[in-house]
DNA sequence: CCGTATCCATAGAGATACTG
DNA sequence: CAGTATCTCTATGGATACGG
């Protein structure tokens, strides 16, 4: 009864699907990602990631923080200071975003150059 | 100026966020970890991927030939057949593919389990 | 067998303004 | 500094029904 050599999942309880989920939201891949640096203040965050605004990256963090993947540390001082960091199961995840931007940097990055060639005829500006 | 040993992306042009677009779509995942095996027809497919509706795969798989990550394959026959498959750029993710998967198993499912437990009080048709 | 076409509901995300 | 609060728009996906 060997049919193949993958165990075939269902949707319910597909470890690809479920470990993407944690990735699905915009920003979170890059969040994850600037995370594996160290602890980072709100701000430097939003820096980094750039064109998030700031409602987004709020959200995206919340949303990891509630799946544990993200350590939100609060300091009561005025002006207010936030600190974002990966908590160890977080820090789990460092292969497949070293494999996400490995790949990206290979396959990914090459073709949306090509597109934006391709488009390049609008917005100049 | 070291101040990080990760580059800083910003959201154009990030490949982690790159890579992870293609992944962006329900199903995107499931489909390509069972192409993995090898070349699937349709309704191979549909099988293994369970919980997707017909359009939805469809839609998908669009995408990722779009992409040029799947391939397909018409026959001229009736009843018709087609049969889709990994390219080359499509195998090449499979290290993030099995990643993913590991990184479920571990993490991931347990979680999903939990929830389940919790919410169990409804839905147990 | 392998899809399209259509309609509809919801979740995701942008812009912007305000606050402890 | 680090967030909420709205309000709006679009993209995504489900449920059919039909077609080559």
């Amino acid at each position: 009864m060997k049919q193949s050599r993958y165990k075939t999942y269902a949707r319910e309880g597909c470890p690809v699907e479920a470990t993407l989920e944690l990735f699905s939201g915009k920003g979170k891949g890059m969040i994850l990602y600037h995370l594996l640096e160290g602890t980072l203040r709100f701000n430097e965050l939003k820096r980094r990631v750039g064109a998030l605004t700031q409602r987004m990256l709020t959200k995206q963090l919340r949303e990891l923080e509630g799946y544990g993947l993200v350590h939100r540390e609060v300091y009561a001082e005025v002006p207010p200071k936030v600190e974002y960091s990966l908590t160890d199961t977080g820090r789990s995840l460092e292969p497949i975003l070293l494999a996400l931007k490995d790949w990206g940097e290979e396959h990914a990055l090459p073709r949306l150059r090509e597109k934006q060639a391709e488009s390049a005829i609008c917005e100049t500006e």
